[in-house]
DNA sequence: CTGGGATATTTGACTGAGTCAGAGATACCG
DNA sequence: CGGTATCTCTGACTCAGTCAAATATCCCAG
């Protein structure tokens, strides 16, 4: 159960907190609480009183004591904002700048001594695990469309196609290994040889995490392209990356001349079904068969693409 | 640098506790400390004072008093410890069990909506970037030879064995895509067409991650093992893994009556090359070639499987 | 322009979580 | 047995954070 595992996550998150602000000297002569008022003061270009009291949900009154404090070991100026003079404008002068990045250094002191316990081959994965919760947590707010880059494959990209593909079909549909065996060979059979004018695989990308794929290669029936491979993440899906994958086979199709553009798939996969109709495919012939493990509808489609002069 | 990455998390997730127990009535009509004491209670087998203290780094006098409360409310009872009178024993009443419960189902709740926040096929890599910031921040010590085991591969692991193979040998040595075609290649004739009892594949996986592999199929040459794919991931290197995979694949190929064991590697491949001499293979033929778009060096190994008799 | 309601800030008064120091009892070690 | 460390408890305290009231200003509807 998930709730069990954030709440885990917090217990001993908290814990990592605690110890790092133990020392308590960390911030002396100031408090945690201060010290992030001053960290906020360095480093964010709004700096009227409301807009601190907004971005760390202090109480009013406390963060104005706080100022005072701070105005009285002269490391900030108060004066009244301009477009509204009931508001205060904070500015850190000289010796506020330096006490902010006299607490920085102790505090990145502090930090670095906990990173020094993980071994230096442990921290790449340590980062991006944190930035992975981060995002997670911090958008209510969906992906969006514009995040979503289409890119070629990279070292391991074609790899992470044939991983993908197994893990998920295996997942959803239970099929068995001969499915990442076909996979594989295609993948293999286009990276050991393949026209880079007339064959070609896109990535989708998702804040730098691949979320989806395509591949685009001749078939046997001449001046025929065929589209194979079509993937997007779970997480993914509902952000037209499949509908961006098939338009980019089919421009770049047309594109250098191609006259058909062709691909099979199976009955069951509904959603990239809908992608093809969408996208003007036409069902040619259907027709049982058993594979990876299951009895399974395979459906030709094809799209003609000059059928539609420029 | 990445103190920076840990000191955003760490001000991203004081936020995320924050909002969680904002509404302070979640621990009504006790504090954060006093029901993580009580949580204490409810799920350490050892509680005596000077556990918790320890557990959950408090001041022993306020422990002293919240224990005092807890007492009074009839949630507790404390008991001088058999083998050292020094020492309280604190055990739980039914009602402390209760009160537990309570909370403890409050707090479920909050962190229920948090997640309801998170769209579901998101939460299983929520998940695991939890655990995996668990587990790299909190042993100090390093994972144990025993944390690794070797099992077959599951769907998707073949996948990953062309994805991290690529994607290392491109970071360390700059190899390019051929190599991947390569290895999708290897894959893909092992998948498709595998006799199970003469040909594997290990996976050497941590804390249920995959963290290494090796192949084992049949040599052209007759009643010859061929020993491919050896890789074992940067921050998992150290424990002995590639050994106990190529002693796995010895000891299976000698086990189904290989004559032979030969295996291709290349000289930029230290590491490697010392585990396959520690286990008696010798080097019969070096030939410098280019592939992978470098100048290399390559080397074939033998080992006679039968050359000890048991 | 005016009155009503909302917002920004400050100050006074308070709460209560957590700290510190000392005392009593007991364990451990030579 | 004596000295030192550990466990627990209590008294005394600090100070972070809250609440409420007062003042000054903004914004909007009429």
């Amino acid at each position: 159960m998930t709730v069990q595992d954030i709440r885990a996550f917090n217990r001993f998150y908290t814990n990592v907190i605690g110890a790092l602000d133990y020392s308590r000297h960390l911030y002396a002569p100031y408090t945690l609480t201060e010290s992030r008022v001053l960290y906020e003061l360095a480093h964010s270009p709004r700096t009227d009183a409301a807009d601190l009291r907004a971005e760390l949900s202090l109480d009013a009154g406390y963060l104005s004591r706080i100022l005072n404090k701070f105005e009285q070991d002269g490391l900030i100026e108060r004066t009244t904002s301009r477009n509204d003079p009931r508001r205060r404008r904070v500015t850190l002068t000289a010796r506020g700048r330096e006490t902010g990045k006299l607490l920085e250094e102790r505090s990145n002191e502090a930090v670095g001594s906990l990173l020094a316990t993980v071994p230096a081959a442990e921290r790449p994965r340590l980062a991006e695990a944190m930035t992975t919760v981060r995002t997670i947590l911090s958008h209510g707010r969906p992906p969006r469309r514009e995040d979503v880059v289409l890119r070629e494959p990279g070292p391991g990209d074609l790899g992470w196609i044939v991983q993908r593909n197994a893990a998920l079909y295996a997942a959803e549909y239970g099929w068995n290994a001969d499915y990442e065996g076909l996979v594989a060979r295609i993948v293999a059979d286009f990276a050991e040889d393949h026209d880079p004018h007339l064959e070609r695989v896109w990535i989708a990308e998702l804040h730098g995490r691949p979320v989806g794929c395509v591949m685009c290669v001749r078939d046997e029936a001449p001046a025929t392209a065929r589209l194979r491979l079509l993937l997007v993440e779970p997480d993914a899906r509902g952000l037209g990356i499949g509908g961006r994958l098939v338009t980019s086979v089919i421009d770049f199709a047309r594109g250098v001349g191609y006259r058909d553009l062709v691909l099979w798939t199976n009955d069951v996969l509904a959603d990239a079904r809908r992608i093809y109709q969408r996208h003007g495919f036409a069902l040619v012939a259907e027709k049982p068969h058993r594979s990876f493990g299951k009895d399974l509808l395979g459906q030709d489609w094809r799209l003609e693409l000059h059928s539609t002069p420029e």
